[in-house]
DNA sequence: CATTAATCGGACAAAATTGTCCTTTATTTG
DNA sequence: CAAATAAAGGACAATTTTGTCCGATTAATG
């Protein structure tokens, strides 16, 4: 469903969210420890977060990443995956033809796009405010 | 969503069965020809479907891929899937977790259970038949 | 101002997926 | 039986994705 590359993207940005909520920046090291992805892989997959102002980070001595409260809110799971895996999600034929849409659609065109149209909501409504929370009172994990 | 092996997969099994409608048996070339895929690729796609039972294959002059008439209401679309992708969409957990289930769900579990679910569904009540019907009544198109 | 800690960015490496080529095997037909 | 046709299968090549390494840049701190 989703790249590797957004899997560790999500999981990187939902614990950059619960530790912003208890006023922490944290660094490259520590939530590749916590997430339990590959350092270097997830800096660059940071970079891209940063560079897309889905997270905030800083450089230096005390720097790390961060995302801020108000922010939190409004951050949902699709700017993640945008800014990572594009908008191939949204975009594009289920079965990989070129020219296929509701004038000439392909065989599966209705039933594919009503389980897109699914995800698309799902994504563009969850925000990590609600998932960072939902790890803070220990509903849910993201190690292992 | 799909890999492009499983694109091919679907989209050759459709015309395979369409044209099997119509009594007619087809050529790795034909096929890969009127869907517009890469011929050698789309010959190793057609052994995995052929191995899986999904499709039948005859060798020799006058051979060439079918689809017994009485098989396509029950040859839905994941067994193609499943032939193809092996069980990726159905299993494991959205965010790459090894261990993410109801009692240890990830942040998004019950969000990404809901959309597969549904996938699932899809998959498993769309039959092949359907779908080369589609085709013949020109409802819907393969090519480009 | 030197040291140190952190991200940034480019080049490279490994692995998986996609795609090609060529030989072998099976089968039909003259 | 020989020739022709079509799938089967193995080896290889190209591309994309995933992952690593290392030097450059930025900023805090004694």
């Amino acid at each position: 469903m989703f790249s590797k590359a957004c899997e560790y993207g999500i999981r990187a940005a939902v614990y950059i969210a619960l530790q912003s909520l208890e006023g922490r920046r944290v660094s490259v090291n520590e939530i590749a420890e916590e997430i339990d992805s590959p350092i270097a892989f997830t800096a660059k997959i940071l970079q891209q977060l940063s560079r897309n102002k889905v997270i905030h980070s800083v450089k230096g001595p005390t720097g790390g990443f961060e995302i801020e409260r108000t922010d939190m809110d409004n951050l949902k799971l699709n700017m993640i995956v945008k800014a990572i895996d594009g908008d191939q999600i949204y975009v594009g034929c289920g079965l990989g033809l070129k020219e296929c849409n509701e004038d000439k659609p392909c065989p599966l065109h209705d039933k594919f796009v009503a389980i897109r149209t699914d995800l698309r909501h799902m994504l563009e409504s969850t925000s990590l405010y609600e998932l960072a929370t939902g790890l803070e009172v220990g509903l849910t994990y993201l190690k292992r």
